[in-house]
DNA sequence: CGCGGGTTTGAGCCTACTCAACAGATGTGG
DNA sequence: CCACATCTGTTGAGTAGGCTCAAACCCGCG
């Protein structure tokens, strides 16, 4: 079961059957990895054309930055994510992406991976529904920032981490590592660390979350999902209408 | 030049030159179209595979909802984009859509697209990248959202919705239609109606638009640019990446 | 031991919200 | 063609949620 050590293969085949030579494609994909310090950008400048990447380990995000300084995390990247998909139409990065962890990385040029669909239609398909789940868990996620209250906000973020942390493992619970500062939760939900601080502290002397960083437990998972409703985009990708591999 | 009464191959022949063959595909995607009425939902619920749809004249929205009520306005649709593609992924549509305007759209399920992504490996790329230039503009309005002022968030609003605008037309100018009434503004924006009502009037007793509903004029496009760090993710799809067309 | 990154707490303030009322426009049915 | 309802825009007055500024504190690390 040697596919079971990428997490991105477990991704996928938690969807979609794959045949033996597609599943032959996908691992040559992810034959070479480069390490990736924490904070450091997770795309080579320097290889102008290898603009995707597959996240082997190790988290990352992608900030939006202002004039003022100001950046908000647009992004954020777990084992088994690609990173770069959404960017494909433009010439230069749009935002750019940098290691939150420590960990490892596999490039992939885009000329690569045009021919790769092109000899294999589904691999398109599939992206196309991997990047669909991003950009609805965006949109979900522009509302609750635009129209949730702070506190709200962060159940929901917390509720969205816990489902993608699920994704990564066999047996999920409701604890699970949060790595992200503060700051960085303020920057992923438009609000100061300091607020952060307040609500997190309101939350856990409330009995709503225990706290043992980088870990952080869910009490009342179910509450909470109806208190923001809350759903679980990632859980549930419907591949059914994709057509049958060839032969 | 039929081709040129669609705005959808219009956008198209912007980006990538397409072969007569592939013209022909994405002609007869369009060839029938249905009329929906403002506020009536785009995709038809009774035709459970059909949707994906191109809008062929007027506008919709997308919105999310919350418990509470409140609503966002997540993507605004305007003639030739593709609504749902981002849902792909989903066996319900996680948001639902409406037109916002008297209007016409082309309704293709998903089995049909898919099949066609299989016969012509490059609409698969074009689509996933008409499918990221939505997703960044997404992101920057994420951003401007949760770090902006309310001002200039409307700055930025208003900036975007002009570059769409200019996408539609060969004489862009910047005096353009706004078919959003000020609480649909504010459900994009994350602000009241009444607050956007005050801005805009501000806004426009300084001379820095003129209102002449549905049209609005830019007066200082250079300035508000500058101001907000706007980026126009519109004008160019980068599409030299992809492979090109088998024969 | 000093330093830097992150966390915690306090005090005061401002931006954008709420509530309320009215004017204009638009539409609709009789 | 009018009467009425509904939607949209406008303005005023008061409020509060989340911000700013400031200062400690904690902890790992060189």
């Amino acid at each position: 079961m040697k596919s079971l050590t990428s997490a991105f293969m477990l991704r996928l085949e938690r969807h979609a059957e794959l045949t033996t030579t597609e599943r032959e494609i996908f691992e040559r994909l992810e034959k070479d990895s480069v390490s990736r310090k924490k904070r450091s950008p997770v795309l080579d400048p320097s290889r102008a054309d290898a603009r995707i990447a597959i996240m082997k380990s190790g988290w990352a995000v992608s900030r939006a930055t202002s004039v003022s300084g100001q950046s908000t995390i647009t992004q954020i990247f777990m084992p088994g994510d690609i990173v770069g998909l959404a960017d494909l139409g433009f010439s230069l990065p749009p935002h750019d992406v940098q290691m939150q962890t420590d960990g490892a990385v596999c490039l992939i040029d885009r000329r690569t991976l045009s021919q790769l669909g092109h000899d294999h239609p589904r691999l398109w398909s599939l992206l196309l529904s991997m990047a669909s789940l991003e950009e609805v868990a965006l949109r979900d996620r522009l509302h609750t920032i635009t129209r949730l209250s702070a506190e709200d906000r962060l159940i929901h973020f917390i509720l969205s981490m816990k489902s993608r942390a699920a994704q990564l493992t066999d047996q999920p619970s409701d604890r699970f590592p949060l790595h992200m500062s503060q700051k960085d939760i303020g920057d992923a939900l438009g609000l100061t660390d300091i607020y952060v601080n307040r609500l997190m502290r309101k939350l856990s002397s409330t009995g709503q979350i225990d706290v043992a960083r980088p870990y952080i437990r869910i009490i009342d998972r179910d509450g909470w999902t109806k208190r923001v409703g809350y759903k679980d985009r990632y859980a549930n990708l419907d591949t059914s209408w994709i057509a049958s591999a060839a032969s």
